[in-house]
DNA sequence: TTCGGAATGA
DNA sequence: TCATTCCGAA
């Protein structure tokens, strides 16, 4: 076993290659390094949502909020990313500290007082991922190129109905805005429809408003506790540190670091 | 259990 | 840029 920072062994990650992971609920495109600058591989948050639409209900699952989610077994989750990144020594320790750099993405959110439980943020990777919603105006959201893929990935294993139940992976369907043909779902469109009396509405309710105010629900929903929007948010944090992107982005940003 | 700094790799 | 690895602290 490496016992040093230093001793680190390069092993060919096993890519996506075979339809039956992949073509479920991402295109071979998503996985392709102009939609994941930065990255050459599968992301992270990739990783969960595919497990998450494919119904990998013994890792990993929907929780009862909207876009929350409750790690079910920890290491084997773990096992299974580090199976998909070729490291074999990937943990839950190692994962969890992954998905703590999503925080200041703004792409996460720690569920508090719920072990192993947490939130997607989908209206951030919906405003800074699909280059046809236009940015906030005064604001650096775009010194990259996002990948699209997001909403694709978002609306294919979202829940519809936002329940503890269960989810089967839904048909495929990709958001117009992010996509050169449109493809509308008449599921997509209607789905089941809320079940709660707070129930989420279905992904694709929810792009089009984000496409048509320039924000989500989500951004302002009481629970969510991110409610300082505007800020730049996938492109000056750093995994340093915020610092710099609440200097540079002025009065309307305000993270405070935890929240 | 969760968090985040720091060093490092690709 | 996005992790991976390690670790001390809460």
């Amino acid at each position: 076993m490496c016992s040093t920072r230093t001793c680190s062994r390069r092993v060919r990650p096993p890519e996506m290659k075979d339809a039956s992971s992949s073509a479920v609920l991402f295109p071979d495109w998503a996985y392709k390094p102009a939609w994941s600058p930065g990255s050459r591989q599968v992301q992270l948050w990739h990783f969960l949502l595919e497990l998450l639409g494919r119904g990998e209900g013994g890792a990993i699952s929907w929780g009862g909020e909207w876009g929350e989610f409750v790690i079910r077994d920890p290491e084997r989750l773990a096992r299974l990313w580090g199976e998909r990144k070729g490291k074999p020594h990937m943990n839950y320790d190692k994962l969890s500290r992954a998905l703590r750099y999503y925080y200041n993405k703004r792409i996460l959110h720690k569920t508090k007082g719920k072990r192993f439980t947490y939130r997607f943020n989908f209206s951030k990777l919906i405003l800074v991922n699909c280059p046809r919603v236009p940015p906030p105006p005064s604001h650096q959201l775009v010194q990259s190129r996002p990948p699209s893929v997001l909403l694709a990935a978002a609306a294919a294993a979202l829940p519809v109905c936002g329940g503890a139940a269960p989810q089967p992976a839904p048909r495929p369907f990709l958001l117009p805005c992010c996509l050169p043909k449109p493809v509308p779902s008449p599921r997509a469109l209607h789905g089941p429809g809320p079940r709660g009396p707070s129930g989420p509405p279905p992904p694709l309710a929810l792009a089009l408003h984000v496409r048509a105010n320039g924000r989500s629900p989500l951004d302002s929903a009481a629970g969510w506790d991110a409610n300082r929007v505007g800020g730049s948010l996938f492109g000056g944090a750093k995994q340093t540190g915020i610092q710099v992107e609440s200097r540079r982005a002025g009065s309307d940003v305000q993270m405070g670091g935890r929240v």
